[in-house]
DNA sequence: CAATCAATTCGAAAATTATCGAAATAAACC
DNA sequence: GGTTTATTTCGATAATTTTCGAATTGATTG
């Protein structure tokens, strides 16, 4: 069952994509993003709807894109992100709980 | 320091869930109690099996707790922690997923 | 009750992350 | 080329998180 998905975090990765969500201004971005959907917004839509703006926006962004959660791409002067979650969190989860239960002693019986 | 937003009250237990996750060491810690399944290890064990040990430990698995992914309970004289990460990844996942593009116009398009 | 084992609290130093404003870069437009 | 708009880089400061060892608390055993 397994699709084809972002590439395989290891601990690194997926404690970095974690990271990305684990701050409130992010989270509001990423889900910003998220509701916006596939087409995207400019920084500058993103920062007003988000209510972060600036060089602490472009931080953001930057941090979220290099966990894969983002992607960018310039359409004329503006910048437009995209959440590209959809995919990466279930990566994540699985990351999490597949091996869930391995170390028990007895799986069969 | 933290600023007064008008952010819905979820966002923050949500950013904090993630940032728990967003730790190489803890998620190293709740993978390990994730393998472990629901019967859990005791604090030595965990931080023998984890590499993590002693105050560092404690503090970890405090964040763990307080972001409602792992219990804790006494038992004799050890503290048995077990993962409550099952649950609680998807509705992580769903408060990042669920308003996925509410807000286009052509939801179908 | 003293000794022991398991885990936590405390306090402090080191490392990382967040935030902001000013200056810099990039693209579009005149 | 010079101006306007959009975003980023830089540099400094504030805030938070991580880590460790020593002292402490709680539970069990003799």
């Amino acid at each position: 069952m397994k699709m084809e998905s972002p590439a395989a975090p290891d601990l690194t990765r997926a404690a970095a994509a974690f990271a990305a969500l684990g701050s409130e201004q992010r989270l509001s971005v990423l889900r910003t993003l998220v509701r916006a959907g596939p087409e995207g917004l400019s920084i500058g839509t993103l920062g007003d709807r988000a209510g972060v703006t600036g060089s602490t926006l472009t931080h953001h962004v930057k941090i979220l894109a290099s966990a894969g959660l983002v992607t960018q791409a310039r359409q004329g002067r503006s910048i437009i992100c995209a959440a590209v979650a959809f995919d990466e969190v279930q990566t994540l989860s699985d990351f999490l709980l597949t091996e869930c239960c391995a170390d028990t002693e007895t799986p069969h019986g």
